[in-house]
DNA sequence: TTAGAAACGATAATCATTATCATTTCTGTA
DNA sequence: TACAGAAATGATAATGATTATCGTTTCTAA
């Protein structure tokens, strides 16, 4: 219990090796490939790597939840209307100092930050009252 | 189709009385006192405030989804070790200006943020190397 | 070795969310 | 007003991602 069991360290390295959020059912199509694993071991990790701050993810419009390691400070843009996601080039949050927190020592680990709207396409597709804050 | 359904407006107005974001059912639980409405609804009229932008979410450790309206521009820190969720005071992202974007004008009509890490009294029971940035 | 603990894989169970469909309510027109 | 088609609704069945279960395997420490 003291470090990471070997299907949490596969799953870590095989998310490290993304280059964007996958599902864990996507993870596990991709890991049995190289080494048998059970799904039900994929999701274990993935819940211990969260609760130990290695691993972040988010949930899509569509409802799928993607992870990610927390090393790759990934924001994205999503599209309401077709739901496209455009990955940000730099994290809004990067040398941002929190105010004091209610018991002011909360260790943060990691965030997720996301921001929803339309994309250039689907705004000439929307009528005018529907409009609200550029950006 | 020009302007919100019945149901609609009613979740919407249900959500602004609510000083917490909010689950599906517990609000379908909360409205069905008041007037006779079914879960799908709560659902379908759900999905459309979302896709108006007049209504946002986030999943919860547990994987509850919780609602609540744009307007309450309000953020937490959650606790990996206890589950507690602690509401920021203020938003970090008032008042700041997004790099100009891949098609430069994504129009943002909201955002979710989120931290997570050890809440005060779930730090000391971890161990020191497993210990990462102190906000 | 060996006993107990932890991790694992397969698969059954759960449960929030979606899809379906028959019914009701709306909207515009004759 | 009466009516046809469209949209919205409620009840409920279906779905599917996640979780629980359980028998087996692997690890750990005496
Ligand atoms: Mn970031
Ligand atoms: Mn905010
Ligand atoms: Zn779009
Ligand atoms: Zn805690």
């Amino acid at each position: 219990m003291t470090h990471c069991t070997p299907a949490q360290t596969a799953v870590l390295n095989t998310l490290r090796q993304q280059n964007q959020p996958i599902s864990a059912q996507a993870l596990h199509g991709q890991m049995r490939t190289q080494q048998r694993i059970g799904l039900a071991t994929i999701y274990r990790a993935l819940d211990a790597l969260k609760r130990l701050g290695r691993v972040q993810h988010r949930t899509t419009l569509a409802g799928e939840t993607l992870y990610n390691t927390v090393e790759q400070d990934q924001h994205y843009l999503t599209c309401l209307h077709c739901g496209q996601s455009f990955p940000l080039k730099a994290c809004p949050l990067k040398g941002l100092q929190l105010q004091p927190q209610p018991s002011n020592s909360f260790e943060v680990f990691y965030h997720t930050l996301e921001f929803f709207g339309l994309c250039q396409p689907c705004q000439v597709e929307t009528t005018p009252e529907e409009k609200h804050l550029e950006v």
